[in-house]
DNA sequence: GTCCAGGGCCGTT
DNA sequence: AACGGCCATGGA
């Protein structure tokens, strides 16, 4: 059976269900006051080729000091900012573009994220991309999921599935996200790409953890009909 | 002990 | 343009 982004949406969010990504602790900012929007920049960040739970110990460590904040995180000292996120490993690197990025929303837009957001997709891409540390799959998690822009994020899982099943597609990043963004934009609305996109890639994560593994794990997947890597004819 | 995780940078070819 | 080494922790 032919496969493209729109079956494999439908077909994963049938057997997952929704993923209700970023994962966000709505609780802490309602009792803090603070923006959700900017836990999900630093998350990105944090995450960079990480398991998840080890930046939950991160961002637990951060939140305990009530540090989720790019002014504080902009005049924190740095070594102790290494030593909170030590958790999440490569974490002199990744202090260094907490503070990057903290102290660019606070010098160029007074910490005001809505400012940041409030323009073009391109304008705000080509932004991130200059900061050292933000490469094309943190700006698009950041344009995704805390702005809320029609961006599809491809990551290295994206990229292993495209090959195996294989979707009809090369395998650069940038070919990967308009063959998905052209799909998906064709066959649903303007206004549900974004819902689309954020589900889709969550589930694809999904997939690829329980199932689409380096070494797969082929007997019970859910694309099993779809997909040529096991076959012997391919 | 080995492998891997929601990447990106930098130097070499 | 493409590729390899490097960065680091914690769970399986």
């Amino acid at each position: 059976m032919e496969i493209s982004p729109k079956i494999l949406y439908e077909t994963l969010s049938k057997k997952f269900g929704k993923q209700n990504w970023w994962p966000i602790d709505k609780e802490y900012h309602k009792k803090n006051n603070s923006d959700p929007r900017f836990e999900i920049i630093i998350g990105a960040i944090l995450t960079q080729n990480t398991a998840w739970s080890n930046v939950e110990k991160a961002l637990n460590n951060l939140k305990s000091e009530n540090i989720i904040d790019s002014k504080k995180i902009s005049d924190l000292d740095i070594e102790y900012l290494k030593k909170m996120i030590k958790p999440s490993g490569f974490f002199n690197q990744k202090a260094k573009r907490l503070k990057n990025i903290s102290s660019h929303l606070h010098n160029n837009y007074h910490d005001k994220i809505d400012d940041f957001f409030n323009r073009s997709v391109n304008e705000i891409r080509k932004e991130l991309l200059s900061l050292n540390g933000i490469g094309p799959e943190t700006a698009d998690s950041i344009l995704l999921y805390a702005g809320n822009k029609p961006v599809f994020v491809v990551d290295a899982y994206t990229k292993r599935i495209s090959k195996r099943l294989p979707l009809k597609t090369n395998i650069s990043y940038d070919e990967i996200q308009q063959y998905f963004e052209k799909n998906i934009s064709k066959n649903y609305s303007k206004k549900e790409t974004p819902e689309i996109y954020n589900e889709l890639h969550a589930l694809i994560v999904e997939l690829a953890k329980n199932y689409c593994k380096k070494k797969p794990d082929c007997k019970k997947c859910p694309l099993q009909k779809n997909c040529m890597h096991n076959k012997k004819s391919f």
